[in-house]
DNA sequence: CGGTCTCTTGATTGTTGTCAAAGGCGGTGG
DNA sequence: CCACCGCCTTTGACAACAATCAAGAGACCG
């Protein structure tokens, strides 16, 4: 079981056996928080089932989304090695199913184990390039790029997600979505089937507006 | 020499001198760049002396201040660990001492090493840390928030640097940071000495805007 | 066939950057 | 010592961008 989590495939059955005592499964349901902003971190999460949407809230209630995560991924593990607080709050978008890992004692006897550490590294390392993404769109782009750059990567989203889905994934209102996309139909540079699936996208067009 | 770097201080001598024959030591001078954004990467750089400024730019030309770095600190090791290319540009602020280390055979031969894999453990943690913290200031942020937060964090920088690089500190422009200046003066949340130091400040209101 | 949700569209507002002009301040050189 | 120059700061007017508010149209579901 803990063997099947590619942070701990390398382990030894002594090892693994040491570590299930320090951690336990639970379950989440759609809609639960994993986590809140603020809270103090006990437990290292392991995500091994589901969707966990990870976002920030402004000071006047407006959400901003970071990233989805999917397993098998550590959540927010930044926390536990930094003794920080939660900078951003996680809730399951569907039914999950988290490995819970008494931080304080996996520091102790697995942190300095070469395979984890690099493990870590590896996690964490993903972590921060996921957030220079993210703040580059987030700071160096106008609406009208941040469509675009979603248009291009993200095409097949169209007619799964609804709109006002996508604009909370771009951190857009509704109707500023609404009216790029009006905008891009009209200029041509894009063109939909009647189930608002993608018929027809400029890549090039579209590239040169955020690249 | 060597061995004074944290990074490399539990190194065995047979290590440093492995280490000692990739790579080199390079200066730099105030106002040269250590990378540009945008550019591949091939050294994994320390700096050793000097003060380095990372910052983005967005397509319409403005900079967008990230950090400064301190020695003793590995620069964007994340492009390296990653094989990505640079997602922002470091100036020196000041004359410079960079270790350049070939990253290919650094990986090679001593990431794998515990200690090594620690360090860089610690390191990509605490960058991501400050990402978390730009990410926070930049998006969930008003101008006047972000200003108060700068006052209280940094009040031992007014008179120290001009208003101008203040303003490029908390990404605003001089204009506005002015204006927000003024109206906290003009609020009395906080009063100035001749010099233009400050000799008073509304700690605990100041915060009130942004915590 | 309500009713609810989504999308669209227009009008408006809030925030911040940009442009322009004026004043201050310090340094330099005659 | 003073005139001049350049940079910084301040202030006002304005523009750009995107959020918000409001209203109506359309789609889907019970």
């Amino acid at each position: 079981m803990l063997r099947s989590i590619p942070f701990f495939s390398k382990l030894s059955d002594a090892e693994i056996e040491s570590l299930s005592r320090i951690c336990v499964e639970k379950s989440y349901k759609k809609g639960e928080f994993l986590f809140l902003e603020g809270e103090e971190p006990k437990w290292l999460n392991i995500l091994l089932k589901g969707t966990i949407k990870i976002y920030k809230t402004t000071r006047s209630g407006k959400e901003i989304f970071l990233h989805t995560m999917r397993p098998i991924s550590m959540v927010a593990e930044l926390v536990n090695f930094e003794h920080i607080a939660y900078p951003a709050s996680a809730l399951c978008l569907t039914n999950s199913q988290i490995l819970k890992i008494d931080y304080d004692k996996f520091e102790r006897d697995f942190l300095l184990n070469p395979k984890i550490c690099f493990e870590m590294l590896k996690s964490l390392s993903s972590k921060l390039k996921i957030m220079n993404e993210v703040l580059s769109t987030e700071l160096t782009l106008k609406s009208d790029a941040k469509v675009a750059k979603f248009i291009v990567e993200n095409s097949e989203l169209f007619g799964v997600l609804k709109q006002i889905q996508i604009a909370s994934v771009v951190n857009l209102a509704p109707e500023t979505l609404s009216r790029i996309i009006a905008d891009f139909k009209q200029k041509g540079l894009i063109e939909f089937n009647d189930d608002f699936s993608i018929k027809f996208v400029a890549i090039e067009e579209l590239k040169g507006l955020y690249e």
